[in-house]
Order: structure tokens, then C-alpha cells, then sequence
DNA sequence: CCTCGTTCGCGAACATCGTATGCGATGCAG
DNA sequence: CTGCATCGCATACGATGTTCGCGAACGAGG
């Protein structure tokens, strides 16, 4: 009957026996087994066994394992490099989002976890004041921001998804091929996403934003 | 051993006693019972339950659960109602999208599905190759057009979403302002996202579109 | 019409999962 | 030193995805 997010919900008690583990410990320990196994190996279990524990123990720190995963999506956020605005708005969010793309090569299971839910710890906020501060002198509605935010990231997962699972990537190609030659599908047999070399996703994060924050 | 998509793989295979079913009953079977208690109530059992059959059956036509969510999430794709380019894209891009957005508030369980997998289904290429065809004499880039597609789908799942899970939303605006309150976060605490009547979508992704897709 | 080969439907089984509960141990406040 | 709230843990429960083996069902070939 507590409906708040874990953050809202205070770590100690103040009474009573103390824990002998804290929230950080069990968020570190999980976040390296995904690191690891994937998502799919965060258990809680495993977890449990990571910090030589019993899997029930860790529901004296978290609800439930939405909880965990929320706490892993924040805590990896930590590792935000978050500078002074230079002034050039749309530099720094593009280098912003190339950052980002450095943490999800890193911890390739965080790109799942931020499609599906928002990250709303203290680091998540952190990055979103910070995304808000580069664009402080831009005119655009505060509305208009964050879906530019929302949008960074999800271009920037979308991308470092598909550069974690190639197999994927080459079964969709397959099917695609595969349909393109029956010849029902003129525009996309006609597709041609040959990259011209280099590195595409600065020019792409470049024009999305340019055009989505244009004046 | 076989890496295939299922729509690669043959449905009948001629020879032997005849399966009593198809995909495309099991899928609806399954579509049903995600509409009525969420993607989390599409388990092997339930579903074989609506089809009065049991639970290992299903793996004749499926080789796993996430077969079963592809089958899914381009089942539904078939309700997008593809008319003839009207020679205005934009406009037309946009109705594609608020259409999405319907489809998204019949079938809840399909934004989160949408994020996390590609529809790369019969219905999900349809819906490419329309999206293709109103851009065709569009000049931007074969890859900014896939990128613009695919950021569409990705604003109005968010929407949706949004829209399905107020209370989680509520979750975070109340964290929001918990820490707004703080006073370290001027900016965040400063933002005003009141809508100013209406429907927002709209507007936002002529913005959107018309952003990622100028001249 | 019968037989053969193959596939089907199904029930049982297995490993694993998230989570609830009860109990003895623990450590701080007074 | 005593009281007591909290802790750690073992156990248990229901449910999940998936595998396997079996007998029944069916179409094709003779």
C-alpha cells in the first residue's frame, strides 16, 4: 500500500538490529552480474548468492525486483561525465548522447531496462537537470525538451541495441531480403543503408536534434 | 539451430496428421488475453487454456514465448488502415502516427513490445514499405527516413504508455517534486509542462517530423 | 482398404523464478 | 541488563517456460 518509488522510501530504520547490507552493496553486486549474464541472470537468487546471501534476505532492502532494477537503470546513470554547458547547446547534447552510448557498451542489458521504464533516481535526475541546464537559453517550450531528451535516449539505446545483438539485426535483414525479393515492396527493395563510412550516429544525433529543437 | 524468423519457417508441412490449429488462431487466442489482463497474463499456460488444449501443444507451432509475442505484436499491425499517399507527408505521417496511437489504446500490452522488439512481421513490413511510399519523393536520406519512422513509433508508444500507466507516472512526478523541492535542481524545478488544452500528439510530432525530416 | 511414415495432442516432469512467512539471533535504547 | 524492533535465513508455495515420451490420428502409396 506504499506506492513510491524506492527512493522515497528511507534506507535505515533507525531502530532495531542495523542491516548488515546496504541498498548500493546489492545494487553494485547486481549490476555486475548483469554486466556479466544479461538481464536474464539478475535473480534474485543470484543476486542472493553474489553477496552470500539468502535470495529472501534482499526484501529487507527492496519491495520487489522492479525495485532492483530500478535501483541497477540509476545507479549505472552515476557514470555521467556531467560538464559546464559549453554554450554550443547542440555540441553538448551530442556529446551527451555519444556518452550515453559509452555506458550502454558497458552495461549492455541498461539499453532493455530504459525503453521500458523511465529513470527516475537521484542520478537520473541529475542527467535531467543537466540536459535542462545546456538548453536554458533555448527558446523551445520546456515541453518540446524533454521529448527531445526522451528522444535522444531512445535513439541512442535503439542504436547501441542493435550494435549489442547483431544476430537479431541479420535475422530481420534476412526476413527483409526475403520479402523485398518477391517484389511486393518496391520502396523497400529500393532501400540502400549502406553507410558511407565512419561513424553515423554523431550526424544522426547532430540532425534529430538540430531539426527537433529548431527555431 | 535454426535462427530464423518464424515467418521464415513454414507454417504446414504437408506430410503426417494435419495440426487442429494455426498460428493465427493461437495468436489471437493470445492477443485476447493480453487485451484483457496485459502481456503478463500471456503465459504458455493461459493461452493454451483459451484454446482448450494443453500447454505443451503450443510448441508445435512455436518454438518459444517470444515466437508467440512476434506473432503478436504484427497480428495487430494489421489494423493500420494504409490509404494512397495524399502528396502532403507530413500530414500524412502524422495520421499515421495518431492511427498508431489508436491501435496503442486498443491493445495496451503492444507499446512496451514495440519498444523492446522491432515488428518486423508481414504486416510490420506493410506498414514499413507504406511508410516508405509516402516519403518517396521525399529527398532525405534512405537511413534518416528509417530513423524518422522508427522515432515515431517511438514518441507514440511512449505517449501511450504514458497514457496506460497513469499511476506510474504520478510515481515519478511526485519524486520529481519531492527533489525539486531540495532547491539543487533549478531547472527541473522551474519546468512548466502544463498542456495548453487539447491534444498535444499532434502538434508534437508535426514538430517532430517536420524537424527530423526538413530540407 | 490397408499399411506405413510422420506428425499431432497431451500429460507429466524439470528446473527456475518471484515472493510470503515464521523463527531464532542480533544489536541498540533505556 | 532488559526489552524489543529489526535482521538474516530457511522453507514453502504457486507459477512459469520448456522438454520429452507416448499413443492416437491422418495422408499417401500400394
Amino acid at each position: 500500500m506504499e506506492p513510491e518509488l524506492i527512493w522515497m522510501r528511507p534506507e535505515v530504520s533507525g531502530v532495531g538490529r542495523p542491516p548488515s547490507r546496504s541498498r548500493a552493496e546489492i545494487t553494485e553486486a547486481a549490476v555486475r552480474l548483469a554486466d556479466r549474464d544479461g538481464l536474464a541472470g539478475v535473480s534474485m537468487r543470484h543476486v542472493a548468492a553474489e553477496l552470500g546471501t539468502g535470495a529472501g534476505s534482499l526484501y529487507r532492502y527492496v519491495d520487489n525486483r522492479d525495485d532492483l532494477l530500478d535501483l541497477m537503470a540509476d545507479h549505472v546513470y552515476a557514470e555521467f561525465q556531467l560538464g559546464e554547458p559549453s554554450g554550443d547547446w547542440l555540441s553538448d547534447l551530442v556529446a551527451h548522447g555519444l556518452q550515453a552510448r559509452e555506458i550502454f557498451r558497458r552495461h549492455p542489458w541498461l539499453a532493455e531496462l530504459v525503453l521500458t521504464r523511465p529513470v527516475v533516481g537521484p542520478n537520473g535526475i541529475d542527467v535531467t537537470e543537466h540536459f535542462l541546464a545546456v538548453l536554458a537559453d533555448h527558446p523551445a517550450a520546456d515541453g518540446d525538451k524533454m521529448v527531445a531528451m526522451a528522444m535522444l535516449n531512445s535513439v541512442v539505446a535503439a542504436a547501441a541495441q542493435a550494435e549489442a545483438s547483431p544476430a537479431d539485426m541479420l535475422r530481420s535483414a534476412r526476413y527483409i531480403a526475403h520479402v523485398a525479393a518477391a517484389g511486393k515492396h518496391p520502396h523497400l527493395a529500393a532501400l540502400d543503408l549502406a553507410p558511407d563510412g565512419g561513424d553515423p550516429l554523431p550526424g544522426a544525433l547532430r540532425r534529430i536534434l538540430a531539426g527537433l529543437l529548431a527555431k
